[in-house]
Order: structure tokens, then C-alpha cells, then sequence
DNA sequence: TTAATCTTTAGAGTTAACTCTAAGTCAAGA
DNA sequence: TCTTGACTTAGAGTTAACTCTAAAGATTAA
């Protein structure tokens, strides 16, 4: 049983468009047509599509996912090289986690700081709550 | 005292061309000019630049960081839009942090697949390990 | 069998966020 | 003072990733 790029599309969360545009791209090698031209999405495409959406999800460019795709349809002896691109994307979402982390820590900062100002309608917070001063120069001092 | 561009720019990790940019877009309506025409960046300039760097880097667009730096300039009356961003904002992060979270266990995942490989030259993984199937088929259920 | 809906292609258009260029102005050191 | 490098503007160009259009062919339900 396959799906239609329709269907395949809805499974993933993209559009039929996008997925097309992955084709062009060379991202789809492994996609297959009926004999009347239709795309022909396999289990084992929608597989595929979840790894791309892994990697896109976790800010690869397309090209270097296109690269990927590539070193899988060579063969095995491009397994190194596919093994190490996955150790970079983890190294790549444990610094990003890291960066969001302090981001949240100035999301909150400032939430404190509105929440302050919003219930008493001005924005002197930090005449009534200096502890909070000293809280913005920790969060903002690199 | 206060900062050139080029100077302003190297302390948030950003370039000239990036800040003039942004001023163009209207991010920086805060940023004097020196009576010659320089734009000269304060100490408080500088902050508001990490505000702009924290929403960016947690994926807000230039446009909505706009409508919160015109909301600021606004006065008092926004307080309550402008806390109300920050906890969407907040929202949005713990979202994405829980999607990297799921794309991490496929990334570690891929890591043990292709190191199996790696040793044993070839892709026949599952066959040595069959536990790694059971894995894979948990991570790519949905 | 026919209408509605889907799919195909090539190729044009869009959006966000830069990134660079040119031609001129300003500032700091020798 | 002169030179060097940083700054100014307006505006053009770039890149990534879609997003859409048009015209034609395929599939499905009535």
C-alpha cells in the first residue's frame, strides 16, 4: 500500500507544495512514481520524511539534509560520515537548549517585571521591588 | 558615554550592516544621533539589544519585535499587551524545547544505529540488534 | 460518462532577514 | 594637514524556504 503526495503530506505536516519542492530539491531520491507518473509515498518514505523534519526541525539547512540523503543512497561506506553529522546536529540542539535556557530566564525576568508594573499601572518597579534590579543586571551583564 | 555601531555591534555579536538594518525596519527608535550625524548607542541602547537578540533568538519575528518596542515607546498604557507577549513568548519557548526534546531521542537514536554500523561496516543493525528495531519503531510511531 | 478533485510540470512570485555597494562624510593618529 | 578607517544614506542583490499559478493529465464517486 502507498500514499499519494496528498495524503503523505497531511501524515507529516506539510503541504503538497513543500513536498514537491523537496523533490526538486533532490531531497526525495527514494520516492518512486506509478506508471502513470504519480508520486508513490511508501511507509518507509514517511519514515524518511520524519527523519527530514527531525533535522529541518532542528535547524539544518537543506542542503546539508540533502547531503545526508545523498551519503544514504551511496552505501555503506559513507556511514562514518553520516554517523558524524548526527553527532554534530546533537552537539548543535544541546548548545541550542542552552542558549533557549537563558532566553527563558529573561522571558521570566520580564514577565516578573510586567506583571509588577501591569498591577500597579506604572512602570516604577523597581522603586518597589530592587531586588528585581539586581536580578535584570545578573541577566543582563555578558 | 556611549558606543559607535561597529562598537554597539561587536558587544551583542552582530554586525553594522545587521544594526542599520534593524533601524531601517524600526527596531531602534531609542538610538540617538551625535549632532553629526553618528548613531550613538547607550549603555541602555545596548540592553534593548539583547531584549531584541532574547526574542529573535527564541524565534519572534522582526515584525512583532517591532510592535513590542512600539508598545514600549507607547507608554504605560501597553503594559498589559506587553506582558501578555512575554507570557506567549514564554509559551512558545517551553513548546519548542519539548519538540527538540523528541528530536534529540531520534538524533540519539540515529547515533546508536550508525555506530552499530560503523563497527560492523555495513547496515545490517537490526539483525545484531534486535532491541534497536523495537526503539525505532516507538520513535517514529506518530 | 461525467464532474469534481487530485496530481503533474515548469516556472514565477513571495517573505524574512540579511548583505553588500557606492558615493560621500566624519574622526583619530602621525 | 593628511591619511586611514569607520561612519552615513539609498538602494540593489542574495539566500533559504517556501508558495503559488497555469495548463494538462489521472482518479474517484455518482
Amino acid at each position: 500500500m502507498s500514499y499519494s503526495i496528498g495524503e503523505a503530506a497531511k501524515m507529516v505536516g506539510l503541504t503538497a507544495h513543500t513536498l514537491r519542492f523537496y523533490d526538486k530539491e533532490g531531497l526525495l531520491p527514494f520516492v518512486k512514481k506509478t506508471s502513470s507518473g504519480l508520486r508513490a509515498f511508501t511507509e518507509s518514505d514517511i519514515e524518511w520524511l520524519k527523519i527530514i523534519e527531525c533535522l529541518k526541525g532542528t535547524g539544518l539547512p537543506l542542503k546539508q539534509i540533502k547531503q545526508y540523503i545523498d551519503w544514504c543512497m551511496e552505501g555503506d561506506t559513507t556511514i562514518p560520515q553520516r554517523l558524524n553529522m548526527f553527532i554534530e546536529q546533537k552537539k548543535h540542539v544541546e548548545e541550542q537548549k542552552a542558549k533557549w535556557e537563558k532566553h527563558l530566564e529573561k522571558i521570566n525576568f520580564k514577565i516578573k517585571y510586567y506583571e509588577d508594573a501591569a498591577q500597579h499601572g506604572n512602570l516604577n518597579v523597581f522603586e518597589r521591588n530592587p531586588k528585581l534590579l539586581e536580578e535584570k543586571k545578573r541577566l543582563f551583564k555578558d
